[in-house]
RNA sequence: GGGUGAGUAGCUCAGCCGGCAGAGCAACGGCCUUUUAAGCCGUAGGUCCUGGGUUCGAGUCCCAGCUCACCCA
């Protein structure tokens, strides 16, 4: 038997037990249910010196064990779980629908509440109402869904068949409140710029293609909000901020989905050591107010974010832990060599970056801000007054990953545009930055004020703050090969 | 792109040196009014990822491919 007419199987016993029911006059996917509580706050709210209580909840049977005339349900609800208690003697003359509940199915319940000889709290239910008859049955009880691949296609399953999925999500979800909230108190405006553009800029990074029908005209998907946003900076928006997508069309890791979401901010009259401040403040904001403690685990990584954090110069981490100095191009290049990269056709500022990729990041595991890069991988950003050969730039790693680019942003549209022709030498066309933003040099020409910019990842930060080893565990829907799986076929 | 590992019942997984395809859960039929992954008795359920090859005989060995995971570039 295939797996296809295995489940067409289990699939046909539910729904002979649709049959039985419309027969005994019930409906399988029932109406409104109002006045409900989560379950978790009715077993919060239980005090064992009152025998009055009453609770009414709804959600989703994950147990379920027969005794006869007794059925004891796990009823699952996004907050926890509760018993159910169901007593042919309280339900006798609906006993014959209450035999057809099934795992998987959701009900809305409501009755005394108590304890059972063993101390759980339960609902003795006095009315049981059948919301959804599931017709195709949960996986298995103790195990959930284990196969990481199915998880991800499936995740409508795998948020209720594994309660630490739904309990990320959610924390997700207050996470990115919290910094909107942070964000805004300290008067930045959310708001949002193209997704679709006819130049991906901002970025170095190979952007999605997508075709306009009526303007017969190719768009590209936004590879960063950057350029969008610093035109509101001339348009006198001070403090702005944009919490959305980012696309790149690049592989896909642990740490790497093609979409991601990108948090990026704008602050005019600033520079990148008011950044530095502010992005210790935001991160350590959120840990204090969702986390257990400022030593948080990270695979096998215990990652302290006591603040101040560390700070410290690229080229000196280059010769702290790469040995070479970038003022000695030859001692560079021969580390380079000795590291397996082909250092030949390329600029030594690429040189130098490779270096700092595969020694340096692997050790900067405790939040660090890396500060100075060399100028000519930053075209956005303003060099040094002191040293123009360095660009006014961080980048913050924790846990051997970037989790935040910021610069003190350039705003001379001249030194702006002999970096962009500069950029357009010698890369392929679909790399971005190959064309010109000439309408970015004009709002550059009408004057930007002098400002700072912060990007942080935002998946990233998720998989930091909740230990997540893969960004498809903190991304709802991942970006999957198309799978020859049979649930997709059902659809149709 | 390279390396390693995995793919067996709806789910989670065993399957030894090549010799009849297995368990738990789920399902189905019974018993059971205080269970906690309930328990007990019984029944049914398989394209062993796909395609080749070796062999008297392949889930197992070989080759190719597909998918996933991890590591590396």
């Amino acid at each position: 038997m295939t797996e296809q007419t295995s489940r067409n199987k289990f699939e046909q016993q539910r729904r002979e037990k649709v049959d039985k029911l419309r027969a005994l006059e019930v409906d399988p996917y029932g109406d409104r249910f109002d006045g409900v509580e989560p379950t978790a706050a009715v077993k919060a709210g239980y005090a064992d010196d009152r025998e009055d209580q009453r609770a009414r909840c709804a959600g989703r049977i994950v147990l379920l064990r027969d005794i006869g005339k007794l059925i004891f349900i796990t009823l699952r609800d996004s907050s926890g779980t509760i018993q159910l208690g169901l007593s042919k003697k309280l339900l006798a003359d609906r006993w014959d629908e209450m035999k057809l509940l099934d795992l998987g199915d959701v009900v809305g319940a409501e009755g005394a509440l108590g304890r059972t000889k063993t101390g759980e709290i339960t609902i003795w239910v006095e009315s049981l109402t059948l919301l959804s008859k599931a017709l195709l049955p949960p996986p298995e009880k103790f195990h959930g869904l284990a196969d990481v691949d199915m998880r991800y296609r499936m995740r409508y399953v795998d948020l209720w068949a594994n309660p630490e999925v739904m309990d990320r999500f959610k924390l997700r979800s207050a996470m990115t409140a919290s910094i909107r909230q942070f964000l805004t108190e300290k008067g930045f405006l959310e708001v949002e710029t193209p997704m679709m553009q006819t130049l991906a800029g901002g970025a170095a990074a190979r952007p999605f293609v997508t075709h306009h029908n009526t303007l017969d005209m190719d768009l590209y998907l936004r590879i960063a909000p950057e350029l969008f946003l610093k035109r509101l900076l001339v348009g006198g928006m001070e403090k702005v901020f944009e919490i959305n997508r980012n696309f790149r069309n690049e592989g896909l890791s642990t740490r790497h989905n093609p979409e991601f979401t990108m948090m990026e901010l704008y602050q005019a009259y600033a520079d990148y050591n008011v950044m530095m401040e502010l992005t210790e403040e935001m991160v350590g904001h959120l840990i204090e107010r969702h986390c257990e403690s400022s030593t948080l685990p990270f695979g096998s990584m215990t990652i302290d974010y006591t603040r101040p954090w560390r700070r410290a110069r690229y080229a000196d981490l280059l010769k702290e832990y790469a040995d070479c100095d970038m003022e000695d191009m030859a001692s560079v290049r021969s580390r380079a060599r000795q590291l397996g990269i082909d250092e030949s056709n390329k600029d030594d500022a690429v040189v130098v970056n490779e270096v700092f990729e595969s020694v340096v990041e692997q050790h900067l595991i405790n939040p660090t801000f890396v500060m100075d890069y060399p100028a000519a991988i930053c075209p956005l950003t303003r060099r040094s007054k002191k040293d123009p050969r360095f660009a006014e730039r961080f980048e913050l790693f924790v846990g051997t990953m970037e989790l935040a680019n910021a610069y003190t942003e350039l705003n001379d549209p001249d030194m702006q545009e002999v970096n962009f022709r500069r950029q357009l030498r010698g890369l392929p066309d679909e790399e971005s930055m190959a064309k010109m933003d000439d309408d970015f040099i004009t709002a550059l020409k009408y004057g930007m004020p002098p400002a700072g910019g912060l990007g942080v990842g935002m998946d990233r930060l998720m998989m930091l703050l909740t230990n997540a080893p893969s960004i498809r565990d903190v991304i709802l829907f991942p970006l999957l090969r198309p799978s020859s799986a049979k649930p997709e076929k059902e659809i149709l």
